[in-house]
RNA sequence: GCGGGCGUGGCGGAAUGGUAGACGCGGCAGACUCAAAAUCUGCUAUCGCAAGGUGUGUCGGUUCGAGUCCGACCGCCCGCACCA
């Protein structure tokens, strides 16, 4: 005889099995269906790299369970999958091997796609996406359209990291030790016309609605709230003496106007308009050369040394027109906070009294300690705001008061002698997007001698890529592709030519949620859509994002807003967040005989009691658990894991013993355990299978009770994220089942729903164990159980007693005694009387349900 | 430096201010076996023969009662960082 072999839990046999029966039964398609309530749950879409690791294994699978759940549970499900495709590492790849961009990226989608579907996710890849298909990007150009016409698209001149070899902009991240990370050249800064969105005009809004975001990490909305940098301060205008032609005034701003009367200095950054209109001088042009050459690694601006300039210029004190202050240019003054320019007052910044120190600068206090003299300072005196302090040199005199107090009051004084005003500024700027690259979404306009920047025409687009490009040379493809590049003004027919400069691959991805509720349609998104299906109900990624795509996608959703692609209620496109922790493995190593680190993969390990070694027998060093990279090999191949054991057991493992927002530990021996534990599932569920029909057996309702524990545990531990929690409670209820000897018909209930409440974690033995036991349909689409809340109500509950606190004895009482009764009950028990030895109750404390405590 | 988080068995981790260590891993013992693997059963914070004592990073506090709340300290992790 052939087939399964019916004694042995065989993943390799059901799963394929299973996922053919949902996809005939088109179980995962999402269905507009206005009379039932909608949830939609996204995880972040990954980069196509080709092959799936481990932590989109733990990333899709949460999403799953919540997918799987919610759906159970009545909801109209949208779990949709799509692939961030454009961006550099199909470029590299083309120069490094040959082969084009895109064959490299849609040959990855297969692969991946293809590494994913054994997994078992309830994803309806009807919808799938990729940003690079030009059913997508065209899309994204024509927002692109509407944003310029909306005035939320601007060209301006910005400092970028140019590196020379390659010929391209490089993100800061990508410059390693002031050299490009591939180049390896010199990094410049060079200004180039780049393309902006206007994210800054939103700063105010971006930061106000963080506090609406109540299902988001509280560290994401602190780590926006950072970045967004708010501060408020005083801006005012220096009148300057000896300066050039058109800088009579020299704008600053300082969140610490109160220390006005300390300034001894101001100071402009080296890329200020006044520092530029002095570089005709050969000294101040190698001072500001030098200045703006600084490194950009964390450990230069860290121990960068502060160096000035002193141009000769001098500014008025606004209080006091006879005292002069000299203007500096200094390394340490950024052009894009505030004005580019400051006043420096030594004694209340750290930055400004080490400046002037060196420079040899006048330290004037404007506050002390209470009950301080005002001595000469060894460091600048920097005190909290709220710290009340008494300033000898403030706008109030001689006065006791705040930071806060004494800023409100120089604002005050500023703004009605009308020397300057109190202003907010942020620390966010506007979204660069320019880069010089191929493999991104054209950015859809056309430079035309007459008519300037002329966006293309909307039945135009999509402003396809040209596949005809060679990556041989260094720099952008498109800009030496004449026939793609040349073209015809679309408001004058002049010859004219196409902008070359593609889209951050951030812009890709702050509207992919959006489209995954229409992927196909004519239009970016379609009203009818937007409207059912947004928001994202439950969106899930890792924290690596938690500050730019996030914040890009949120500034985004206002701009679909504003030009008409997203409802209102979609400015904020994720109703909740979970940020995942990452998956872990042991690190294996060796030396060289050069004495260099070699690393081993986990399947070359051998476990030895004393440790571990390789299959010949040397030693190997076993390092703490760390993100699972390829460098380090510490990499367990999800495709291996679910050859040799079968999808659920990894998506059972990724979700059990670690709490989902910290990191796991994956480990041979826990995979190898859950395996063993689906195998015991599966051998209960074969022995009640072969029970007759009419066994009575005993403990019928204890086994219900459990049952219904089981349920509200469950469905607790899932909905609220704990899906370590849920697991271990429906190891409990596995328990329970195998221990009892219940009638059959109440065995087959109890399995029948543990098949049902692992549904979301293990799809497939799920369905296998609800055919098998008599469920109807298939287990994915019956509904989730429900606990009786009457069965959750034990008859009699166990209460510890404690003398003075610590535990000494326990009673069983029925549920509903009195609380004089329990009392009662307590002081007469034995343990008790034993620990008492005839003292004095003094009190006599008795929580209903949980404890009684008997103080002496 | 600034901001945030976390310290519980050999390990991952449970615990609305109310029996600390659920559940899992690992370990130990036993059953089955000629034997081993697999499987099953039991034990497993720690000291102690026991009675009992001690235990949630350290020190203090609030409380009838603290892993949980408050204060100080120690250690680790993460984010930001010359932002005026």
């Amino acid at each position: 005889m052939h087939g399964p072999d019916m004694s042995r839990y065989e993943p390799a046999v059901i799963e394929p099995k299973w996922q053919k029966a949902w996809d005939e039964a088109q179980a995962f398609q999402a269905r507009r269906d206005p009379a039932r309530p909608k949830y939609y749950v996204l995880e972040m879409f990954p980069y196509p790299s080709g092959r799936i690791h481990m932590g989109h294994v733990r990333n899709y699978t949460m999403g799953d369970v919540v997918a799987r759940t919610k759906a159970a549970q009545g909801f109209s499900v949208l779990h949709p999958m799509g692939w961030d495709a454009f961006g550099m590492p199909a470029e590299n790849a083309a120069m490094e091997r040959g082969g084009h961009p895109r064959d490299w990226t849609y040959g990855n989608i297969a692969d991946m796609r293809a590494q994913m579907k054994p997994l078992g996710l309830s994803i309806d890849w009807s919808r799938e996406l990729a940003t690079c298909d030009p059913e997508y990007y065209g899309q994204q150009q024509a927002m692109f359209i509407d944003m310029m016409e909306a005035g939320l698209v601007y060209r301006k001149n910005a400092v970028v990291n140019w590196d020379p070899v390659d010929m391209t902009v490089l993100a800061n991240e990508q410059v390693i030790d002031g050299r490009g990370w591939r180049s390896n050249a010199l990094v410049e800064r060079r200004a180039l016309t780049q393309w902006f969105f206007k994210i800054s005009d939103y700063s105010a809004e971006l930061l106000a609605a963080l506090d609406g975001l109540k299902d988001w990490p509280e560290k994401v909305r602190l780590m926006q709230a950072n970045w967004i940098g708010k501060s408020t301060g005083l801006q005012f205008a220096f009148k300057t003496v000896g300066a050039p032609a058109g800088f009579e005034t020299l704008e600053v701003y300082t969140t610490r106007p109160d220390t006005l009367l300390g300034a001894s200095f101001a100071a402009i950054s080296p890329d200020h308009p006044l520092a530029k209109a002095l570089e005709s001088d050969p000294a101040v042009a190698a001072f500001t050369a030098l200045a703006r050459k600084g490194g950009t690694s964390a450990e230069e601006i860290e121990t960068a040394e502060k160096i000035g300039f002193d141009t000769g210029i001098r500014v008025k004190h606004p209080l006091d027109p006879d005292q002069e202050l000299p203007v500096w240019i200094a390394n340490f003054i950024l052009m894009d906070y505030g004005t580019g320019a400051i006043f420096g007052c030594p004694a209340h910044d750290a930055r400004d009294f080490e400046f002037a120190t060196k420079y040899g600068l006048p330290i004037t206090s404007v506050f002390v300690a209470q009950g301080a003299e005002d001595s000469p300072l060894t460091e600048a005196y920097v005190p909290m705001k709220s710290e009340r302090v008494h300033y000898v040199r403030g706008f109030a005199g001689n006065a006791v008061q705040t930071g806060e107090e004494a800023i409100a009051a120089a604002v005050a004084h500023a703004e009605a002698q009308g020397y300057g005003k109190g202003v907010t500024n942020y620390r966010l700027r506007d979204w660069g997007i320019s880069r010089q690259r191929y493999w991104g979404c054209p950015i859809p306009v056309i430079h035309c001698a007459t008519c300037g920047v002329v966006p293309e025409k909307k039945e135009n687009l999509p402003v396809e890529l040209p596949y005809d490009v060679s990556f041989d040379k260094p720099g952008n493809p498109l800009d030496r592709h004449p026939t793609w590049r040349d073209c015809t003004c679309p408001k004058c027919g002049a010859a004219a030519k196409r902008e070359t400069d593609t889209m951050d691959t951030f812009v890709d991805s702050s509207w992919y949620y959006a489209r995954f509720t229409a992927p196909r349609a004519t239009t970016p998104t379609v009203a009818d859509d937007v409207d059912y299906w947004m928001n994202v109900d439950q969106y899930i990624g890792g924290i690596e994002h938690a500050i730019l795509h996030l914040l890009y996608s949120r500034f985004f959703a206002r701009a679909m807003h504003k030009t008409g692609h997203l409802p209102v209620k979609a400015i904020e496109p994720f109703n909740a967040l979970f940020t995942q922790g990452m998956v872990t493995h042991e690190i294996y190593k060796t030396t060289d005989a050069q004495g260099r680190p070699v690393y081993h993969l986990p399947e070359d390990i051998v476990r030895t009691e004393a440790g571990a070694t390789l299959a010949d027998g040397t030693a190997v060093e076993v390092i703490p658990s760390a993100k699972m990279s390829k460098s380090k090999k510490n990499v367990v191949d999800p495709m291996h894991i679910i050859a040799s054991f079968g999808a659920d057991t990894a998506r059972w493992f990724v979700m059990s013993d670690s709490p989902p927002e910290r990191d796991v530990e994956w480990t041979a021996s826990g995979a190898e355990a859950t395996f063993k534990h689906l195998s015991r599932v599966w051998a209960l569920s074969t022995r009640i299978a072969e029970m007759p029909a009419d066994h009575k057996g005993e403990g019928d309702d204890d086994l219900l009770r459990a049952m219904h524990r089981a349920i509200a545990e469950v469905t607790s531990g899932i909905e609220g994220f704990a899906f370590n929690k849920a697991i271990a409670k429906l190891y409990e209820f596995t328990n329970a089942i195998a221990r009892a000897s219940a009638s059959t018909v109440v065995m087959k209930e109890a399995i029948r729903t543990l098949s049902r409440l692992m549904s979301p974690m293990t799809p497939h033995l799920a369905e296998e164990i609800w055919t098998l036991q008599g469920g109807t349909g298939l287990c994915t689409q019956s509904p989730w159980p429900k606990a009786d809340p009457a069965m959750l109500i034990d008859d009699s509950v166990t209460l510890p007693i404690q003398i003075n606190g610590k535990r000494r004895a326990e009673i069983s009482v029925p549920k509903d005694l009195s609380a004089a009764e329990v009392e009662k009950l307590a002081l007469a028990n034995e343990d008790v009387m034993r620990f008492l030895a005839g003292q004095t109750v003094r009190k006599l404390i008795v929580v209903p349900g949980r404890i009684i405590n008997v103080v002496v």
